[in-house]
DNA sequence: GTAGATGGTTTGTGAAGCACCAACCATTTA
DNA sequence: TAAATGGTTGGTGCTTCACAAACCATCTAC
């Protein structure tokens, strides 16, 4: 063998993200039964409360899911008080959808039984870390919220901000 | 609404973190079909190149995948020529897995390769905080490796490190 | 040495999550 | 008025799993 050049491994986080969700998936899925949810629910909640009131369709370009499943993904939300339909003053045709606040509240509850799920799987990262962590994951996720390229192919302008407001829900354990 | 005490703000990366593997792992699959792998192909290898030789057994707990699943996933891994199942010396039940030259050669190509899906769902972090970001996340894949609780129950002493060697493979793009 | 536990394998079965298609209504835009 | 768009429903099918059952090889304990 050459013993080709070792200078720069590839450190790719794609399957290291995949690994941790999957367990931390696992792990949530005990913790928020009880509770009615599953973990993809948290997933559309959490996008929903950065996002705040969009419509189904941009929810499900930042989902990268099926307009379809959205449907029932937000019928069970709905169902369940968490979450808000509303007609578009704007344009009748959209669904603005938005965190009730019951929504906000439980979404709340539910990150505090998290916590136990999140101890076990990121127990090897201390409490500093884990907060840069969970920054890192935030501005990703906000940066490639709607998929800028998919937005700018539109001609839209929703890039540049979406970042760094406030999480102002209800804050107690 | 009583305004309630909005102080600390729970901070679960549980739900992002799914969000995110979400997003790169459709992106990735795209990236990946040339080659022949799936994303779960790739959280395999990965694993297994930090994890050196260890029995199916153990990659199931790792991975937390049902050990009979384990076993068609590592078949499609070794008819690919990228792992190999040796019979441990100590305990002749066990196979020990383990990546094979070719293996590690296909996964640096197979990262090079996701640096597309990356950059596009990692778009909004620059260079160092990646890096950052993936070495948080290599740490807490290590530590929660084999489930320290789990280790611990059965008297194993696994826990203490694990973390921080070298990645050596070939790393040329 | 025999019994029972353990690691691995095969072959099912079934559930969940999801993409995709088709048809449909309400509304907006051309 | 004719598309195009956002949302909804219902259906189909694929993939990824968990779980069960039956089995072989091997190890451990009695």
């Amino acid at each position: 063998m050459p013993a080709a050049p070792v200078d720069q491994p590839e450190h790719r986080s794609g399957p290291l993200l995949d690994h941790l969700a999957r367990r931390m998936r696992i792990r949530s899925e005990s913790v928020l039964t009880p509770l009615g949810l599953r973990p993809r629910h948290l997933v559309a909640l959490t996008v929903l409360r950065d996002a705040g009131g969009i419509s189904q369709r941009d929810l499900a370009g930042t989902l990268q899911l099926d307009g379809t499943n959205v449907v029932g993904l937000l019928n069970d939300l709905e169902a369940a008080g968490l979450v808000e339909r509303r007609r578009s003053a704007e344009d009748r045709r959209r669904h603005v959808v938005e965190l009730t606040e019951h929504g906000a509240t439980r979404l709340n509850e539910a990150e505090c039984a998290l916590a136990v799920a999140e101890d076990d799987v990121l127990g090897a990262l201390e409490a500093g870390e884990r907060e840069t962590l969970y920054t890192l994951l935030r501005r990703a996720s906000a940066g490639a919220a709607g998929s800028c390229a998919q937005a700018v192919a539109d001609g839209a302008d929703a890039c540049g901000e979406a970042a760094t407001d406030e999480v102002d829900s209800a804050g107690n354990c």
